[in-house]
DNA sequence: ATTTCCTTTATGTCTGGACATAATAATTAT
DNA sequence: ATAATTATTATGTCCAGACATAAAGGAAAT
């Protein structure tokens, strides 16, 4: 007889909820009770049951106990790679290249998206991925000077923003939203679509400790899919 | 003096990694060194480096020891809601509405995004769910009555097929993937928008043990947004 | 009836110890 | 030199027991 590992309990009690033996909404015994029943200890139902509250399958309150969640709000989980890593999955040649750079005090729709005094200096790079030598995704960044002052020395001509950034600056705290919006002419032009073609649009600020670091607006062509499973 | 919790090691870590006291790819002290230095036990560094290396920062493994993840590949986590408590979220009116429904022979690109055999059936409904009375969400849906006999049977007139599905049948896998895409005379008919304005897309596709459930295609239009902070 | 205080209870976390396991490093046999 | 075997080591997991803490429920005071 092997021992109850907490992977045993997650899996006993997924089953119970699948075949309603615990229906949703409904309080399931208390974990002295379960570790009674599975023959093992306290801690390692609770882990169990912790790490299936992190999945969104219970929910838990002290005292209260452990209820199955009735809309099991779960959450996706998405690998956010690195371009580079991301076409050469595919089997793919990765090639960067920079199609301008300049430093300039920011524009006021940046400012108010970073809350920036009205005197901050950004550097706005925009820079083209492909794979195998077709454009893959067109890159509008923006750093924040104030907080990242190094950036104005570093060499964005053979190395792209994102793979520099993540090497050097650290983050603590980052927004991602993703959206459909048409081509116009310059992106189209860039990502050689016509204009008025969907693209995907996914964007993404990121903080130091309340610092803004950057902001990135990234745009994906035709036939871009983000895909999960879990 | 308070004891050290798995929360106090998990900051230390971090700020140790952010000001490169400890590089990326570099090895970091083992849990006995660190739970010494840190007066705290084991289980507490372990639970601490556990959960780091869950969320990508840290890279595991037995014997070779822990090492900070250069390219941390942070995963984001998406919550994805119904949609009724997607538009009452923001305070809007959600209403549904049933466009169609009919049982039919799973068409061939069906069949083969499922694995169906070649005489499965399936139900095919459209709906519309708006928020403030604006056709927020199209969902074209299909469910494979193979898995899921009783379906036949439910009424989806006043209640959608997603809340349904899910407090009636479990699923175990998911597949979601993201697009952008253009409306077809149908779809820009059905959400109010012009032919040839982008829409964003999430398809998803659950199974029950190898068995497919339903694949769903849902269509947002004008404005729609995909947010995660993390 | 409403507020305030206290008790109870289930989860949350920590400890210190134990054994399991995977992977590397060292050793021995071919 | 190369392959097979054996130690070593850091992480992975488990346990039993302890105390902390949030929140529900009831009791007492207003």
């Amino acid at each position: 007889m092997e021992k109850t590992t907490f992977r045993d309990v997650k899996q006993t009690v997924l089953t119970r909820i699948r075949d309603k033996t615990w229906a949703p909404d409904t309080f399931i015994p208390n974990e002295v009770a379960l570790a009674a029943e599975f023959g093992c200890s306290r801690s390692t139902v609770n882990r169990a049951m912790r790490e299936l509250a992190e999945e969104g399958i219970l929910d838990r309150k002290r005292k209260a106990g452990t209820r199955v969640n009735a809309t099991p709000v779960r959450n996706a989980k998405f690998v956010i790679p690195l371009v580079r890593d991301e076409v050469e999955a595919t089997g793919a040649a990765y090639r960067y290249a920079l199609v301008s750079r300049e430093v300039l005090p920011a524009p006021p729709w940046l400012r108010a998206r970073l809350s920036l005094g009205d005197k901050s200096r950004v550097l706005h790079l925009n820079c083209l991925h492909f794979a195998n030598n077709a454009p893959f995704q067109f890159e509008d960044r923006w750093i924040n000077i104030a907080t990242v002052p190094m950036v104005e020395q570093a060499d964005f001509s053979a190395r792209g923003p994102n793979e520099w950034l993540l090497s050097q600056v650290p983050f603590t705290d980052v927004e991602l939203s993703f959206s459909a919006n048409t081509a116009d002419a310059q992106l189209a032009d860039f990502l050689a679509l016509s204009p008025g073609e969907p693209v995907f649009t996914a964007e993404r600020t990121t903080w130091l400790n309340d610092n803004p670091v950057t902001f990135a607006r990234l745009s994906f062509g035709r036939g871009y899919r983000m895909t999960t499973r879990y």
